[in-house]
DNA sequence: AACGTTGACGTCAACGTTGACGTCAACGAT
DNA sequence: ATCGTTGACGTCAACGTTGACGTCAACGTT
């Protein structure tokens, strides 16, 4: 376990000044085709590796970015964090990772713990309320991407799915198929300045017929358990509700069950349209009529906004709203 | 946007030196307890952090942690993956991510770009025949936990299952329901070395009964339509199969798939039993019934075995195997 | 009174790089 | 012959910490 090589020892091996060694290995130019070569033999045979922690000491850049996510279960999470680790790692980058669970000082803390170590940049799924802290990390000058929630701010960019046209999807689907009685479930985890897809759906409710009875609502955990708690409590309000949009896929796996443990039939009592289009959707029965969110190309753009971001320091950056789509099976 | 606050800005306001203030911040002692509120007063007051960068580069301990695993789109993984981010945080440390699709080039990569970060430790769910490069970096120094294999290394510690038994367990409880005529999916990924729960498996029918019929074998991905294709490869070889264990639920879950589509009734015609217990487990139909890994345990265990990895340079430490269970639900 | 011990600091160098700048020979242009 | 330019280096300091060691006053012991 003999000592790492370093710049040093590569310099003393070939006779030249580490200076020289840092160019030719950075290939900045600034010296002979014959010297690269006698440096790049050097480099070869003393394993030589540069230590990114003093590269990273001073220019400020470590080469790192941080992930922070509320919940690494959530099986709409690891797609994307797995697609934003890959292009990461494409463009040199290698990736932190920590989880919240929505907790806004437990965010705070993961924050801390990346900024400390110099990472070059954050994808955020955000915590409740903590749009200041954002905005202060962003003003601090750390490049921010915020998922699924929008602030204007120094470096920071925003990247959301269009929820509220997945709404509008979900509740002109339960319309066509005849429903009446409508119940929503959403998250607590999700604050009501954040409730785009229960606003598309609501307000396409309304705006397609004036005279319908209002909505169920009901709030839960974004998980199956919370699904089948969330239908209860709809049903409780609405025994006669004929048609349910979930928060989440997870969350209509659970609506479904508590429906059929109540008797009901899905979809013909009970019509269930979900969100996300995790893999599991399709393999339930039934099969779960949703709301697709694309995670491979959303993981793209906030990777490609991280990068535009780390590029141009201080800058803003465009919202990116990316399209969704309805996927009808047979739970709607 | 000011430059952040050094020791040095904190030892100017306070009229200490920078090394004072150093062993204050790291409660290092050799200091009176007026000098501490002064100089805590200040690091509030200028907001001062420690540089972890500039700390790692001179005590050689960077406070991150790297987590390697094949993919984090296995629904067995990130539960693990949680479990182990909030824990290596609780003990102050952040961890790294990275996937290597099982890639053992794409394995060296990733521990190179840990390895010049850094990291104080890493967590290994090895690609194939990848264990000279796990051996060669726990003889450069670096502490590893191999997840799921056995090797002998200086700095080196496993942490597995007791697939072997999950597998006898499964054997048995298809041999009780009757079946007959067994079949085997196992995972592409996984190298004939570290077959544990086939060995189990196959082990516990050869003892149970010497005289039946060897079972079906098929290698597949370990997906659902990796399992869909196993089925049916399976029944290729042996059309009256009755009984099958999986290499893990997802790969169960296209079995099932497949036996249904294949208008075979599970688990009438066919027994299935998968392997994992991943939360989408109970809520498919027929429910599966599975072995149990305890993903939180054995996060648990992995974190435990590296700080005292971590705690003993060039130790090795006694592996550590983990109990599993049977699940009996629909399926089998 | 002389001496060792202890506490509370300070000084300096080092960790491995890179930014800023300096040097010096070779070369072409005037 | 002189000058500016260019290429190919080298030198030195700095990044923010901490390890190793030094200093010096206060204190207790003999």
């Amino acid at each position: 376990m003999d000592r790492e090589a370093t710049l040093h020892d590569v310099a003393g091996k070939v006779g030249v000044s580490p200076r020289t060694v840092s160019r030719v290995v950075n290939d900045e130019g600034g010296y002979s085709e014959e010297t690269r070569l006698r440096v790049m033999a050097a480099v070869e045979e003393l394993r030589y590796r540069p230590n990114m922690v003093a590269r990273a000491l001073i220019t400020k850049r470590s080469g790192t970015v941080g992930l922070v996510g509320g919940d690494m279960t959530d099986p709409f999470f690891p797609a994307l964090a797995e697609g934003i680790q890959q292009r990461a790692r494409g463009a040199g980058q290698t990736m932190f990772f920590a989880s919240t669970g929505s907790d806004p000082e437990r965010q705070a803390e993961v924050l801390r713990s990346f900024w400390v170590r110099a990472v070059d940049g954050v994808i955020v799924f955000p915590a409740l309320d903590s749009i200041d802290q954002l905005t202060d990390y962003g003003e601090r000058g750390l490049p921010i991407v915020v998922v699924d929630d929008y602030l204007e701010a120094p470096n920071v960019a925003c990247v959301s799915f269009d929820l509220e046209g997945g709404g509008g999807l979900a509740a002109t689907h339960l319309l066509k198929r005849g429903c009446q009685q409508m119940g929503v479930i959403s998250a607590t985890v999700s604050p009501p300045r954040r409730r785009h897809r229960e606003r598309g759906f609501l307000r396409t409710l309304a705006d397609t017929r004036g005279d319908h009875r209002p909505p169920a609502m009901a709030q839960t955990d974004p998980t199956v358990k919370g699904g089948e708690a969330g239908l209860a409590e709809l049903l409780a309000q609405m025994p006669d509700l004929d048609g349910v949009f979930a928060y989440n896929d997870l969350v209509a796996i659970g609506a479904v069950r508590a429906a059929v443990a109540s008797g009901r039939r899905v979809p013909e009592d009970i019509a269930v349209v979900g969100c996300d289009d995790i893999e599991m959707s399709s393999y339930v029965t039934p099969a779960l009529t949703t709301i697709r969110l694309d995670r491979s190309r959303l993981s793209a753009e906030a990777v490609a906004a991280l990068s535009d971001l780390i590029g141009s320091p201080g800058a803003q950056r465009e919202t990116v709203v990316l399209p969704v789509e309805l996927v009808v099976r047979e739970s709607a």
